[in-house]
RNA sequence: GGCGCGGUACCCAAGCGGCUAAGGGAGAGGUCUGCAAAACCUUUAUUCGUCGGUUCGAGUCCGACCCGCGCCUCCA
């Protein structure tokens, strides 16, 4: 029985789809003005999380995110550099789907961006005016949340309880009540401006995931994810549109993720500490070091990203690849041992017994990491075949593959030291390939053992440390050298 | 002011009424090793922000208080 958090409740709840074996996902997409920053990827591997439990459970999953490609940001940024918005918003597309990538998550079925739907979206803001919802002033057109008893359900909030905008509306729209939103804003000298329907202009932010939910998904979908930041009034005001307007409800389960914050503030650039993914693969990380980190942490509790955690969660990822790494030098032949066959069976009930109480990642990693204390211990004492070392490593690869995403087996290292300075995805391990840097670094270990065996160690060090540098890092086992790839010294 | 979150060992982090308080990192000692590394073994919370209360029994429920943080129309 899979249990998640619906903030619509506040509740832990059983998770029961629409449909039984799928689930139809929205989650809130970037808004290209700029690079995703770190806290973006924190939502966004929560979700590929949630998307990959729900996969592994054997439900199929219809998944669409939002590219908010028209907004106040992206407008104002093409404004300065004198591009469309189409040219300043692509390398940011482009950049967001890379990364994406080279954290592993698994990219959704469909990303529609608002500048293609505004057709979508001019339709429901004509339902709203018919149905008295809306109203236009000034060639704009809001939505009247006084209209809408529901509003502020989701956020726990109740109007009277809001703090009139101390700072006015940006915009200088006028509206008739402060809480009310824009659907719809008044064509304004420097911005983009499509004719429609229900006259010129351009849309709110809210309104694109009412559209393209809705086209994607139904207008009853199970599960709608984003930051917690966005449950008001984004989310919020999108209850309000979609149910105002189609009269059914709009979303079943609500799962926000909490915020990540650096060194225990909140992330801003004038404070120097707001990190992109690049800014933190350019400090020599493994992005699927950074993935771990990320995953790591229960989604609904903060997480204190600081570069001490980022070498925990690098330790942490080593102990799962050198424990696959050293399944590969089992030599013991026989049949499987009974008890490592139940060490894997105790792990894997543990895994998804954590995962399906809310996603509680921390119960399904202690679940793995005891299994590999477990199987270490057995493997020591000789106590384990080939035959387990092959069990042993399906199960590590078979979650990784389906769950984590950490890509534990990324050894032997392939990856030119120079690149792994790359601010882009190059910096992912190939791991079948350049066979050229696997011989050259062979013929160095070669030489390393000669050295060895004519009691040479200086020499035998001093090509250790020079691999090493190079970021190859040797080991000396019983049955031979074997050598893998470690991240560069903390700097 | 309203709504909400968190405070568990040196660090990160589960547990949310009942066996000896998971797990990871770091540290210490040991085995192995030319030396390292990895792995294994041992070790690190009579205690869960503070003070009361409920209970046969409380990090776990209730109350008060002290810290830290988020949201209240830019924000994952």
């Amino acid at each position: 029985m899979i249990r998640f958090y619906n903030t619509l409740s506040g509740k832990v709840e059983p998770f029961v789809p629409l449909e039984p074996g799928i689930v139809k996902l929205y989650t809130c997409g970037p808004t290209v003005y700029d690079f995703s920053h770190i806290g973006n990827w924190r939502a966004y591997v929560f979700e590929d999380l949630l998307k990959r439990f729900l996969l592994f459970s054997g439900i199929k999953v219809s998944h669409v995110m939002n590219i908010t490609d028209v907004d106040d940001k992206t407008i104002n940024g093409a404004h300065a550099k004198g591009i469309s918005l189409e040219e300043y918003t692509r390398p940011f597309i482009e950049a967001f789907e890379k990364d994406r990538d080279t954290l592993g998550i698994l990219p959704a079925d469909h990303y529609p961006r608002a500048t293609g739907h505004i057709r979508e979206m001019v339709d429901i803001i004509k339902l709203l005016l018919e149905k008295g919802f809306a109203y236009r002033k000034d060639g704009s057109i809001y939505f009247a949340i006084d209209k809408f008893p529901a509003y502020g359900r989701l956020a726990k909030i109740h109007l009277e309880d809001l703090r009139p905008g101390s700072r006015g509306d940006a915009d200088e729209y006028e509206k008739e009540n402060v809480h009310d939103f824009a659907l719809w804003k008044a064509p304004k000298e420097g911005e983009p401006v499509w004719e429609t329907e229900i006259g010129p202009g351009r849309p709110g932010w809210h309104v694109e995931c009412s559209a393209m939910s809705s086209k994607y998904l139904g207008r009853t979908f199970d599960i709608h994810c984003g930051g917690v930041d966005n449950i008001f009034p984004h989310h919020e005001n999108e209850i309000a549109q979609s149910e105002a307007a189609n009269g059914v409800k709009f979303v079943n389960y609500w799962l926000h993720c909490h915020h990540l914050v650096v060194d225990g503030e909140k992330m801003a650039k004038s404070k120097g500490n707001f990190y992109t993914l690049r800014d933190v693969l350019d400090r020599g990380y493994d992005p699927r070091e950074v993935r771990f980190l990320l995953l790591s942490t229960h989604y609904r509790k903060m997480l204190n990203f600081t570069f001490d955690a980022l070498e925990q969660a690098r330790a942490g990822r080593n102990r799962i690849r050198d424990f696959s790494f050293d399944l590969r030098d089992v030599k013991r032949d026989g049949p499987a041992n009974p008890e490592v066959t139940q060490l894997i069976e105790t792990a894997r009930a543990g895994l998804i017994a954590g995962l399906e109480d809310d996603l509680n990642i921390s119960e399904s990693l202690a679940a793995l990491f005891g299994l590999i204390k477990s199987a270490n211990r057995l493997l020591a004492q000789g106590s384990a075949s080939r035959a387990d070392a092959g069990n042993l490593a399906d199960f590590v690869a078979m979650i990784d593959e389906n769950i984590l995403g950490i890509n534990p087996t990324d050894v032997p290292l392939r990856v030119d030291p120079a690149k792994m300075r790359s601010t882009v995805s190059d910096v992912a391990i190939k791991v079948e390939s350049s066979g050229d840097l696997d011989l050259e670094i062979q013929k160095r270990i070669d030489a390393r053992q000669k050295a060895r065996a004519e009691k040479n160690f200086k020499m035998a060090d001093e090509i250790r440390k020079e691999l090493l540098d190079s970021g190859i890092l040797l080991e000396d086992t019983k049955d031979g050298v074997r050598w893998k790839k470690v991240g560069p010294a903390r700097t």
